[in-house]
DNA sequence: CTTAGCCCTGTAATCGTTACCACGTGACCG
DNA sequence: CGGTCACGTGGTAACGATTACAGGGCTAAG
């Protein structure tokens, strides 16, 4: 591997020279300039980041930690998150916790270990011991989609009151009047937010609660339907729950919305294909990590942006049912 | 931020014991380990994995190189590849080429400039000039989902050949003669490979080639649809493009099969959920995944790994018709 | 003609670790 | 009882870059 010696020596100048070529410092003479970058050119030589970063203290990458890179809402913030990052110049690593509490502290360890120069966390769990670890290092910090009671960073999320207020209204007047909920965990923000958001809307409720994954969907949607007074619409507080409670529909042949209602919370690109076309309340993905990415780069910078709250609108396609007069 | 130094300092021992304590190295006494490791836990201090690496010339990291991380696909190889790097206590640094060529080699040089062990790469195009960059510098190389012409490296990725053969003949089957491809770029292995063994199924083929994503099967969908000699069904070569070829039926209130047949290459959880389900041909995605980080930690190890080659299989589900004995 | 000042360059220290070598001590054996 | 051996430990030189500081050459001014 080539190293700045070897380029040096190729040039016939010191390392210092080379190196304040390669960063633009103290201009040097054309004549060098082009010595240097000719050898640069001539070896392939390229800079160990590592030792550049050892000796700066800045590694210009950001450390993404994501609940579960496989639910598509989590999978597009991180691309925003990226392309976000990559215009400012700045690389991201992206780490999957799995929606475990255990291997979202492992990772966070491990990305201040590398030394990130900011940390964008969607927590899985309200667990905040880890955050005083990142503090304490004074690494710049901002939660994402959920937060964590006790937390002083910035924090990026979508409002959903709005829309599961007008989703409440909805159900109501397609003649709902006892909904079945399938809540995200007790302990994750969002899960708790959006059960009690939703429940100000006087609908009876039936709650049970599930891990933001496909299985737990089945398996809640199984329960509620299985409720001796059935609910006669479903609210899945995720799309792969959403995913999960349309196949345990499925399984049973139940028509939607005739025999059961059915929204969601996350839009996801093939609701509208289904027949009918899933009702959801659509969170603004992109711009969420757009805007976490930009937080964080603003921290860094060394500026204290403010929290931000991206608005989450109901998208009203059939699977609720239509509305009636009559009710 | 703590270093060596002041845990040394504070156990009273030189900083190359506390290397040896904290690396297991050549045994130390009980007496000073235990003092040793009551500093590291007392001043909370996480060696600097970038010194660290720096002197050792190893990350325990491996870079992953994804040519759309959207494309759930390709967000489910991601997440196998990281648990099974995990499992062998390897961290993967994920990259998202967003299927251009030129992204893909900017992550290339980035990650090598961060010395990854090993580097994994689904190819976004057949142009090898980065492959030299990355063999130049002895960095393990394992190419999935795709390969590119004149690789000398391992190959993982799924064998679809009799798969499209056997999607051929259940078209053929179901009474069709004429069927419209929306095929991946002629330049990825893929997007050609799949296309000629369908070819070979003996169906009249009209063929539009997308760019794997979901705008482009909208496009190519609409192509398809508006020759004169319409073909009586569509096969999309890529998840994405089946989702845009679903929207511009629907947009066109086209009815699945009867006016159109489907078909789509790779199987996404949401396909059994439509109606008519989707006929698609399912890849292993997650060995691939597991088999490819696999494949990278043995070249790694010094070993030297086979090419592996999975099978997909035909699902049929009803998309594509029912078989008539009459045809 | 001398000297001040500026610009370019090189020398060397430094970032936090680990590898190598040398040293001291205690044990064991002849 | 002395010598060897083994083992635990400390000092120190790397790893590959950046950067403060110093020095040398040249121009311009007095």
């Amino acid at each position: 591997m080539t190293t700045i010696k070897d380029v040096a020596q190729h040039a016939g100048v010191s390392t210092a020279t080379v190196s304040r070529v390669l960063n633009g410092h103290a201009a040097p003479t054309e004549e060098t300039r082009t010595r240097v970058l000719a050898a640069v050119e001539e070896l392939g030589y390229r800079p160990n980041a590592l030792a550049r970063s050892l000796r700066t203290t800045s590694t210009t990458t950001l450390g993404l930690v994501i609940s579960d890179l496989v639910n598509p809402f989590f999978a597009e913030i991180a691309r925003a998150v990226e392309e976000e990052a990559r215009a400012h110049g700045f690389c991201v690593i992206v780490a999957n916790a799995d929606e475990s509490a255990e291997q979202q502290a492992t990772y966070v360890r491990n990305l201040l270990d590398r030394r990130v120069d900011g940390l964008l966390v969607c927590p899985a769990t309200d667990d905040p011991t880890w955050i005083a670890e990142v503090e304490d290092k004074h690494i710049p910090l901002v939660l994402l989609d959920r937060t964590v009671a006790g937390a002083t960073c910035p924090v990026v999320r979508a409002d959903g009151a709005q829309a599961l207020a007008d989703l409440a209204a909805a159900l109501t007047a397609a003649g709902h009047r006892r909904v079945g909920v399938i809540a995200g965990p007790a302990d994750t923000s969002t899960g708790r937010e959006r059960l009690e958001q939703f429940a100000r809307g006087g609908l009876e409720l039936e709650v049970v609660h599930g891990d933001f994954r496909r299985d737990s969907g089945v398996r809640a949607a199984a329960a509620l339907l299985d409720l001796p007074d059935r609910p006669t619409a479903l609210v899945a507080m995720d799309n792969l729950m959403g995913l999960g409670a349309l196949e345990e529909l499925r399984r049973r042949n139940l028509k939607v919305p005739a025999d059961v209602g059915l929204a969601v919370y996350d839009d996801q690109p093939w609701f509208p294909l289904l027949d009918p076309p899933i009702t959801v309340v659509a969170q603004p993905t992109v711009e969420m990590g757009r805007a976490a990415a930009r937080s964080l780069l603003a921290l860094i910078a060394g500026e204290q942006p403010d929290d931000v709250r991206l608005t989450a609108r109901l998208v009203v396609r059939g699977s609720c049912g239509e509305a009636t007069g009559a009710a």
